[in-house]
This record gives C-alpha cells, structure tokens and sequence, in this order.
DNA sequence: CTTGTTGCAAACGGTTTGCATGGTG
DNA sequence: CACCATGCAAACCGTTTGCAACAAG
C-alpha cells in the first residue's frame, strides 16, 4: 500500500516545482520508496552502488535529500549519531519515531498512540506554531543488552 | 536551589573518579552551572572569554564536555541544529525537553508530566533497555511566526 | 617528580559549493 | 539550444587528536 505511491507523489511535485528529471534522483527516489526507516546519505549511496542502481555522487546525494526535504517529501531524523537521517512521509509513509542502539547504532523505529496524544496535546500549549516533532529513544538493543531480551 | 548544587556534585563525582583540579574545567563547570538550558561547545568558548572568565580553548572545551558527559554530569541534546549541545543533569536540573524555532534557531526548555508518562510506559514495552530519551518539537517561536502570538 | 590538564595546530569526517559537462524539455 | 541536473574536487566547519608546556598533589 505504502510502496509504489510515494515516487509518484515525489515526482508530480518535482514536476510541479519546476524540476526536470534525472537519473540520479530517479534512482534515490525509487530507494527511498523501497526503505521506510531513516537512512544516511552514507548509506544511500553505498546502497545505489552496490545494488546495481546507478552510481550516484555523494554530492546529489546530498543536493538530492535537500530538495526533498524542502519539498515535504522526505523528513530529517536527528539520531545523535554526528550524521543526519532521511525518510520519506506521506503516502502510507506511516508516522513514527525511533529507538538507537548506542552500542551498536542499529535505529528501529517504533509508534506509540498514547505518545502521540501525549505530544499532540503538548503543542497546542506551547506558545510556538509547532510543525514537527521528533522523539528518540537511547539505551541498548536486545543483542548488545542479553539483560533485556 | 539548583545552582550552587552541581558544581559541587561534579567536582565531588570528577575527585571520586581520579580527575585533578584545573582551571579551565573549573571555569566551564562554573558556567554550566548557572546555566540551565543546553549550549554548544561554541556558545561555552565564547561566553567564557566575553564573560571575562578565564579563556578556555576549543580542544579543552570539547574534552570537558565529553568527560562530564561520560560521568553523567551533563547531557547532550540534539536540535538538529548541526550542533550539539550539552546541558547538566541531576542536583535540580530539572528534566525537560526542547523547542526549537527553524527560523531563528532559538531553544526553549519545556516540561510536560503527561509526555512523561506515555514515555514511562512505553519504554517498558520496546524491547530495548531504554537508558534516555529525547524529545524535540520544532516550528517557529512567536517572534518568528506573528501567528502562534 | 609524576601524571593529569591545557593550548595550539594539524587532522578528521560529514556536508556544501564552484565549476565544467551532460541530459531534459 | 536554454537550463536544470550531475560529477568531481576543493572548500567548509564542527569536532577530535598529537604533542609539548604546565600545574596539581
């Protein structure tokens, strides 16, 4: 349901904002499709080269990810691991947050009803137009913590 | 109550874990201190050399920061701001989160029982030991954004 | 004196930018 | 054929590290 809406999407507001198309955008919009979890430019391009796609440099990797956040096509995710995240939202790109293993830095992302009304709540009392929010939560995964499992 | 607390706690805690004195820590406890929402390393070096304490350099900076961390003194925090920030922890520093307008980049602390408690339960429920969490809501404070007045 | 502390400057690593080339419309 | 899209390499900038001088105990 998710998958497959969210290029067309991408890529009728590229067109709408005036962008031509580009075989290295075409090819991180269709990775970014596939994953629905926060992803580093890193890891996209090291995933475009070895998956066969086209190689793309890191610097449209990073020119790329800028237009589609500015756009609302992708959303940044601060995991405090020094290097920034990106996921797509909208089109069954369901909302959620995310869990960081600080031993081994694995990211899973989790979503709480509860959290949300909780925060819901919280900006409309805030004196601040709020347009986004983000919660992460630290500690040590199953494998790195056996205490936890 | 706060203040006057944590540079005691954390010179006890630094003694406790074998640390000499020096000046330049003693400076930036100081200042952290009287602080209570986060900084950057940059906003501390340069606080410090207008606030006519004594000049600290950047590499010490940066290694205080990451000693007092380590021994939980302080916490870092993530803005998405491309910097990170640090705040101290424990002896009446309050728990809180942060807003952060995108527009000027001006943080706000904030506090919210309610939040508190959907992420009380939920850390019980992830399959992760769960040792931090981090909370941030961004959007445009009521300078930059006359609306949210 | 022994050893942690600090400053300086160089190294690092993720990200951004300038410029020339290539492809789209 | 005008212009955006892309690659390459250099520039940037926050942060880290190596090393020598300094100071606490």
């Amino acid at each position: 349901m998710s998958s497959g809406t969210w290029v067309n999407d991408a890529e009728a507001a590229l067109a709408a904002a005036g962008h031509r198309r580009g075989g290295a955008r075409r090819a991180l919009l269709e990775l970014l499709d596939r994953e629905t979890c926060a992803l580093t430019a890193v890891e996209i391009e090291e995933t475009l080269r070895r998956g066969g796609s086209r190689r793309v440099s890191r610097a449209s990797v990073y020119r790329i990810l800028d237009e589609l956040e500015s756009l609302s096509l992708l959303k940044r995710v601060e995991t405090g691991q020094s290097m920034v995240r990106y996921e797509r939202v909208g089109s069954g790109g369901e909302h959620h947050h995310h869990l960081v293993c600080d031993a081994c830095g694995v990211v899973i992302p989790f979503s709480d009803p509860a959290l949300e009304r909780a925060i819901d709540g919280l900006t409309e009392r805030v004196g601040m137009t709020v347009s986004e929010h983000e919660v992460v939560l630290h500690g040590a995964c199953a494998e790195c913590d056996p205490a936890s499992g």
